[in-house]
DNA sequence: AACAAACGAGAGCAGTGCTCTTGACTTTCG
DNA sequence: CGAAAGTCAAGAGCACTGCTCTCGTTTGTT
């Protein structure tokens, strides 16, 4: 078809056929409506069958695109991880380089716009376990780390750049156990960042996903908290303290 | 059949009738079996049926004593808040009147231990709700509210004892939308802690909840950190140090 | 003793995940 | 070009779930 055939035989990339792509398509669908079904009943409730009826189809017939019900959990959990790291990718991006603080709180409420956008994805990923279901680390890891990755990127970066109060990084002494796997850690992500910074980098981001997942299980009770914008953004002031960066 | 048969005639509470003490004693079978489920498949695969093939009965008799599943959740939901309840007021009363950190770190190491011998109820409390379940409010918020009203009350007798570092309290402003919720929850609990404080204890509450929650739902990876008793050690003494206690 | 409430058992309905077989269609290769 | 190989949708079927209803039996009260 291509007239480059030599140059494409070689490359194991051959030009799909068309009942590839139908496949493709088909997949697609499967996990577009699968995602509509998560969100509007959650993460426990999705049916293979409820998803084959929407597909127009008979509920056996999804069995040849997708292996199971686990094979489509793990289909959307990277598709989540992705959108989500996808934006806080954008939100970090659109801040000015050398704005760290900026570029943190903007982290953290891509997190939280996100979470409350999707909260039944949000609990696919970060809520309880599905019972029964176990992730494949090979196929989520990369994906489910790309938060992560960036926030202590920014940290890094910020530490690099001269603007991580050094002050604070020696109030509480790290036990050696601890600096063990920071070192680790450090190592595999080529970081500079001292052990005491990266410690509280740690607590940072427990304490981000803590506030949104509080906010999104419910467990903030129905009106304790009305200004939640306000709460969520006084956090991120007393954040931004703990780890260092100026504000 | 009692003597005293006009007197209790007046009051509500009559001796229990030997059925009445069986269907007590039904429903408590019940409900422990539902906690040796949940721990071992989790809650969303909590089937009334297979408690009621351990109770050793046909599945219909077991709705003679609850209601439906949501019912039997709601029941595993308030045993779960009374037993960490239970577990975090006796852990804090072990500690001296007057040792208000060691107070904070006694209430957050029970719930991290609790959490992780009963990661399924810990899931059910406090992890993504469970598809189509509704927890009525009116039978669950006041059990669901005593740890974080103990913590509140660690941080008020903190600050009524002159235990709490003022210094801190100034470095992000309140907005006033979050002011007002802060002094209705004042008034309601009869607080004397300022708004700084108060919001920062809410921050220390979430990031607790949220490093239990990473450790107890994998969020951590397999084995990204091995030192994870150190790690939360490490994670109260900074805590500590936001809201202002003292070492 | 008579009656009503409570109870356990069983059948039954609609839904689920998943497997297997059947028949039709498409692609590929001799 | 035609046959073989591969792919697909459909349907039946199994075991499980929540839940309802009915039918006798047991229990407690009058």
């Amino acid at each position: 078809m291509t007239p480059a055939e030599p140059a494409a035989a070689l490359s194991k990339e051959k030009p799909p056929t068309p009942r590839e792509r139908a496949r493709t398509q088909t997949i697609a669908d499967i996990v577009r409506i699968g995602r509509e079904h998560l969100a509007l009943h959650g993460a426990a409730a999705l049916s293979l069958r409820a998803v084959a009826r929407d597909l127009g189809v008979v509920s056996s017939a999804v069995y040849r695109y997708v292996e199971n019900r686990d094979e489509l959990l793990t289909l959307l959990l990277i598709d989540g991880y992705n959108e989500l790291g996808d934006e806080v990718d954008a939100a970090v991006d659109a801040m000015p380089a050398h704005d760290f603080t900026g570029q943190f709180k903007a982290l953290a409420h891509a997190v939280r716009t996100w979470a409350i956008r999707e909260p039944a994805s949000y609990a696919l990923l970060f809520g309880s376990p599905v019972p029964g279901y176990q992730a494949p680390g090979e196929r989520t890891t990369v994906p489910g780390t790309r938060v992560i990755v960036r926030l202590v990127g920014v940290f890094d970066a910020a530490y690099r750049a001269g603007a991580l109060d050094a002050q604070v990084t020696s109030a509480v002494v790290i036990p050696p156990a601890l600096a063990e796997d920071l070192a680790a850690i450090r190592t595999q992500m080529n970081l500079a960042v001292p052990d005491a910074s990266m410690a509280r980098g740690v607590l940072v981001w427990t304490s981000v996903f803590g506030a949104v997942s509080f906010e999104v299980f419910g467990q903030y009770g129905r009106d304790t908290f009305a200004a939640r914008d306000e709460l969520f953004e006084h956090q991120l002031g007393v954040l931004q303290g703990v780890v260092g960066l100026q504000g």
